[in-house]
DNA sequence: CGTGAGGGGAAACGAA
DNA sequence: ATTCGTTTCCCCTCAC
């Protein structure tokens, strides 16, 4: 079991020294900064970049997830947003804040080095034990407060996955738009058949993030990924979603709630909760492992 | 009993 | 032709 999160710095080191020839990763991460800071601030979120601040988070071999920590907020979700108080933070991802982009690795050497994966062997549960390494505790208790932690579940690696490493190099997991840290990954081979397609769970994300939608359907635990359809606007929802998909008939909230179950049945994207209309995105720790 | 919601089997559909 | 992510239909259960 490796340790997560660990440090940008950190990071860099292990992989010069399993003799990986890469762009850093600090440099990798500045440029998504720059790429993306305009954009969170668009949404109204501050980007207090520091390198101590950012951090990264990963269960698979193949993928780097990018967390952004500062004092003055939320210890699980990174980013200060302006307006609101500060109970739910996006974790901007190498995803890229773009909800058509599915891979989101700039460059080739970087999808390289994260193919490679930042596991070093040194790492046990204990969390990072190398020598002359910062502890992935302690870079991010330096600006987090303990009793905002109680969401935070670090990620773990399975034995399966540290086998499967290295099986195919052209297998690698591609990302999809997630700004609040809901199921970042997708397969391969799913990236390249939906490819362009509306995506179920994509397009309900996105109606949970616009306001216009606040009434038809809401987030009821936002940190947990829980959101719930409103039972006088369900079906609007249903109807819009069958537009966006361009089908024949009108969608409707039951046809629309079957593919919902398909995705629980599976453990993919989300699951229903035992409470009326109510669903939960999984965490990719909660995501069935293929 | 009626209604709304949850649940799932099975087949069909359409894009890649 | 195959795979995958739905879509559609239909029937059942359960709670209120």
């Amino acid at each position: 079991m490796a340790g997560f999160p660990v440090s940008l710095t950190d990071l860099d080191k292990f992989a010069v020294e399993d003799g990986i020839v890469y762009q850093p990763v600090s440099t990798i991460v500045s440029e998504i900064i720059r790429d993306l800071s305009p954009m969170m601030q668009q949404d109204g979120f501050t980007f207090p970049y520091t390198e101590e601040e950012v951090v990264t988070s990963s269960e698979q071999d193949s993928f780097v997830e990018l967390q952004v920590l500062s004092a003055d907020s939320n210890p699980m979700w990174g980013c200060q947003n302006k307006a609101e108080p500060p109970q739910f933070r996006p974790v901007y991802s190498p995803d890229g804040y773009s909800s058509d982009q599915d891979v989101c690795i700039p460059t080739e050497n970087t999808f390289e080095a994260q193919s490679r994966g930042y596991r070093p062997d040194e790492y046990d549960s204990d969390g990072m034990t190398a020598s002359g390494s910062e502890s992935p505790t302690s870079s991010r208790s330096g600006s987090t407060s303990s009793d905002e932690d109680e969401d935070y579940v670090p990620l773990e690696i399975s034995d399966d996955e540290e086998e499967a490493e290295d099986d195919d190099p052209s297998l690698k997991w591609s990302c999809r738009y997630n700004p609040s840290g809901f199921h970042t990954r997708v397969s391969p081979s799913v990236s390249k058949r939906r490819h362009g397609q509306p995506i179920l769970w994509k397009f309900l994300h996105e109606m949970l993030m616009d306001p216009r939608y606040s009434k038809h359907i809401y987030w009821t635990n936002q940190s947990k990924g829980m959101f719930k359809f409103s039972s006088e606007h369900k079906e609007e929802i249903a109807r819009l979603w069958g537009e966006k998909k361009g089908n024949r008939c009108v969608m409707t909230y039951q046809k629309m709630a079957r593919s919902l179950r398909n995705y629980s049945n599976q453990k993919r994207y989300l699951v229903k909760v035992k409470r009326k209309l109510q669903y939960q995105f999984l965490t990719d720790q909660h995501m069935a492992r293929a």
